[in-house]
DNA sequence: CGCTCCCTCGCATCTTTATGCGATTTTAAC
DNA sequence: GTTAAAATCGCATAAAGATGCGAGGGAGCG
């Protein structure tokens, strides 16, 4: 099975890329193995948007820095569209902020451009499979989002058991009644607590405090 | 230079598992290589606390399901001490909540344990040389974390530009009049802005609001 | 025993928000 | 060229929130 004629369960591979040769490097790469098949190519956003969905891809490798509407944008669009579909970015070098837009847009893989082929085509099973294919200094970058809250803010520390409880109904947006039905005490108590909380964040609004308490913890999981 | 002799210039590891076989087969292997080292290795993460530090390992191998104490717990607590050595999880599956809080406590790379001594090895070069080792499965559960509302939340999308700006400045606490000053618009027209905002939530508070859009979208980034 | 902290409750007052019912202008879309 | 949506402003009222002052009961500690 070496033919590199397309085989029918082969993964279907769609290419936006701008460097007219790079992208004829991808189409040949591809179509020289069996289980990919290019079954189109763009050399820009606009073209890849309205033409795209037709060729029903199963993985789109997207260059990110494309003239006119960029890779991240397109992205986003396209998975709009085509939920089901993987996305992998293809990209120069690491630039960090796009990385997440990336990944918040839709992309479930990101690569370098000078990613060597074979590693490409195992990027493109993998997506395919259902992973995240990435570099591992990108995946450092991702993983960095999860570590820079070191000590999980010294105020919130300060506040006691009732008040911290407090703290989280606030932030789900309950009304201080609200608070006084779920908690079975009186107005003026949460009132009282809620003061407290105020002097030890150092605010002056519940929204104020919220932000505080949302942003300086693991608003991620639940323990 | 295929001697198994400790090289000058090898990777200090460190390994904490407590399954017996396991580890007696992991110092085998890093033995058996001139790019790693094994330094130390422990049973348990409380005999690990006490005295791993003094072997001044680069890289530790942390399995993630010990007696006691857990690797999670293990790891921030010497991430605590040694903030410039690396962490690897070792797992058996990929434990979805594990993988974040582990990320959290200071892990770099999360790979399963039945990873091939070779990508082992590569990993530890990676994690060494800043990047953050993990499996494409892994990769997407982290990757899942900035795409977790699938459609990014709808009702956020049909905010104004305007409208989505103000409700930035709310979630970050100011008062109406703090915003009038910021944006240069009348009270009023806060008021308006707001009163849209509300009614595309479907909330009737700030505070809901604010709760509704950072448990919804890209509290991450700028823009 | 006195001290401190937490949790509870009350009253009074002032500020901030929420919302109903308007309006005009600009810009983009059909 | 009407329609629609966005951004701007105004007035009025009612609800919610912030804050000052005070107070009693219980748990824990030196």
């Amino acid at each position: 099975m070496n033919a590199p004629t397309a085989a029918v369960n082969s993964i279907r591979v769609a290419i936006v890329e701008d460097d007219d040769c790079i992208r004829a490097g991808l189409v040949r790469m591809l179509s020289r193995t069996s289980i990919c098949r290019p079954v189109c190519n763009f050399a820009n956003a606009e073209s890849a948007l309205s033409a795209l969905p037709e060729y029903k891809p199963e993985v789109v490798l997207m260059d990110i820095n494309l003239p006119g509407i960029d890779g991240v944008e397109c992205v986003r669009r396209l998975k709009d569209k085509m939920p089901g579909v993987q996305f992998i970015m293809l990209t120069v070098y690491g630039d960090s902020d796009r990385v997440f837009h990336s990944l918040m847009a839709g992309a479930s893989g990101y690569l370098l451009k000078r990613t060597p082929s074979p590693a490409l085509l195992d990027a493109i099973c993998e997506v395919h499979a259902g992973g995240s294919p990435m570099t591992p200094q990108i995946a450092r970058r991702v993983v960095q989002f999860f570590q820079k809250v070191p000590d999980r803010s010294p105020q919130l520390e300060k506040l006691s058991p009732r008040e911290k409880e407090i703290l989280v109904l606030l932030s789900e947006g309950l009304l201080y009644k609200e608070i006084v039905a779920h908690l079975g005490i009186s107005l003026d108590t949460v009132r009282t607590h809620i003061r407290k909380i105020y002097e030890k964040l150092h605010v002056h609004s519940r929204t104020a405090a919220v932000a505080k308490y949302l942003d300086s913890s693991d608003r991620f999981l639940s323990g």
